[in-house]
DNA sequence: TTGTACGCGTTATCAA
DNA sequence: TTGATAACGCGTACAA
């Protein structure tokens, strides 16, 4: 009668009449192992179905191989498609993804983090640059590598794969007043915990100040992240007696809750106004009029940030910083404003 | 000096002036220790910063706190919300999750599922029921809890939470046959690796077998989950000799992408076409004219779903099924078919 | 209520 | 190239 139950290191070895060190080594550098002994082993460990012990693995080698991330929420899909693609790239290089979500929170995103790391987490891939300084004390006194992605940062100290907010939400804001609007409003995420939402509002006002706009006295509403605010801030702000010509959302799930409600009010886009996006996710191609907005390249973003983390596990000291490129996506929703505004 | 690094048991141990197996207990199961004792060592646990080592608990603690979920992908909100809302649910009770995606492949689902198993996963949220045989068995002979979420399954020997996709189809139909349309056309998931979409399909079929329809020549176009393939399957359909009036999608995303191409051939909704969809995902409710599609209770199942699995890690052998409602929701995109069809 | 001592399944060091 | 053996940090009988 055999063993019941999951086989170990020490199975594999007795039955291929070697030591555990060199079952061990076999599997972690086969070339220190003569090929016969490592056929012979290999071809025990298939028939006994063996896998390594994960948290024994984890205590010996001090990896684990896992990393974590910590979104502001897994509910819409700004962050989906790059965090697939990370954990695609981690999934070929062997390692797992540990996830989590904040709800926009940096006190629950703190709690996260240290979740994360008490779990074994070899690395993390933070969301924008805005959270406590002891947050990336604790990271560094731990020695713990992390990529900062969605927000781009010229440092030395931090990795980080991301994109410049201000200048793409600036450029925006250019050519939106190149059309020849002269009433902007914004609807926003709110800024006080998200550094790219605060970057992306930055970037209006700076290019309206720049063309010499009076900006403080711009219509801006901050609210949560949701199709139905993005409505309700629409209608808030075309109730006004100035109404605006152009509202600039920033993000496209704020900006579709505006176009939805634009149509229950019976307004014409871009006729009667001007609506805009940012991220370029799939919504913003399925609403009517398609957005105009700002491509990102989340996909991209992913897939680098699992690189860059791989290869601080493997140099502690190494560090990256990434500026991915941006562009202006043109969708009907952005146009001349109309001769009646 | 004091140690320096991260700090272990013994180091609360040496600090409290106890020994290791108290501050253990202190921390494991607190009433087993003295009001003193404890405060006291809870003092030093905060001084020091200590958190259990992972790798360490789980090798003596056989259970890891970690629950894998394999997702088709998380490129779509379909399994956005339901996913959220499992891991608050795990975050409830000091668990995490550990996800991995399959990209709608059951060879790469089993290879992810070994893999968070590997890693030591103390249960797994399952999507669907089909699976090969051998990835059930793999589980029940490690006496790995899952549970099955989004299909309902009347089973005493496995978990689910789900819905009927087979009736929430069945009666999606019904309603559009009784609106009076005769030529009926879908657009579904690739149905061989996935139950939902074979079931939302079969529905479909029954209903209209049962109200007499010849199902045989039923134009119905399988393609990957994605906007782009909603469009193109809706040009092909419309574009054979004998339009249908209804188009059925197997979800919301492909609806999207059929109205949006509707739309460019210049084809109105509902008039010239009814369109279906299903899962009432915010997408529902933004293109124009909203879907009628068929709500499901995503966050609902969920956080179901965690605290099924939950109980099942403290008792091997409890098991529920739990089946949740589903409603039609009606948007305009569904109505009478036009006098010309 | 507390302490002693062993086991969990690996990896890694050192000799052979 | 291989084998003994000592960590790794925690849980838990068992004993006190």
């Amino acid at each position: 009668m055999n063993k019941p139950g999951i086989p170990t290191l020490d199975d594999v070895a007795r039955e291929a009449k070697v030591s555990t060190a060199t079952v061990s080594r076999c599997l972690n550098s086969p070339d220190q192992v003569s090929t016969k002994t490592r056929d012979k082993i290999l071809k025990v460990v298939k028939d006994l179905g063996y896998s390594p012990n994960f948290g024994a693995q984890a205590l010996a080698a001090k990896r684990t191989n896992t990393f974590g991330a910590v979104v502001p929420t897994m509910n819409n899909a700004i962050f989906a498609a790059g965090l697939q693609a990370f954990q695609e790239e981690l999934g070929r290089n062997d390692a797992t993804l540990l996830l989590a979500s904040s709800s926009y929170s940096l006190k629950v995103e703190e709690e996260q983090i240290r979740s994360l790391v008490a779990r074994g987490a070899d690395g993390l891939l933070l969301i924008g640059t805005q959270r406590s300084k002891d947050v990336y004390t604790f990271l560094d006194d731990r020695q713990i590598p992390y990529v900062i992605a969605w927000s781009y940062k010229d440092s030395k100290k931090q990795s980080c794969v991301g994109f410049d907010n201000f200048q793409a939400s600036y450029e925006l804001t250019l050519k939106a007043i190149e059309l020849g609007h002269k009433k902007f409003a914004v609807i926003s995420a709110h800024t006080s915990s998200n550094d790219r939402a605060k970057n992306r509002v930055r970037g209006i006002r700076k290019a309206l100040e720049d063309r010499g706009f009076e900006t403080n006295n711009l219509p801006c509403i901050e609210c949560d992240y949701s199709i139905e605010n993005g409505s309700l801030s629409f209608k808030e702000l075309m109730g006004s007696p100035d109404r605006p010509t152009i509202i600039m959302c920033g993000n496209d799930v704020l900006a579709a809750g505006a176009v939805k409600q634009a149509h229950e009010m019976g307004l014409k886009i871009p006729d009667d106004i001007s609506i805009t996006g940012f991220d370029n996710i799939e919504l913003a191609t399925v609403i009517e009029p398609a957005l105009t907005t700002v491509h990102v390249r989340h996909k991209r973003m992913g897939m680098l940030a699992a690189q860059v983390l791989l290869k601080q596990v493997d140099d502690k000291s190494y560090r990256e910083n990434i500026k991915l490129d941006t562009w202006i996506v043109e969708g009907k929703s952005l146009a001349k404003p109309g001769p009646v505004s």
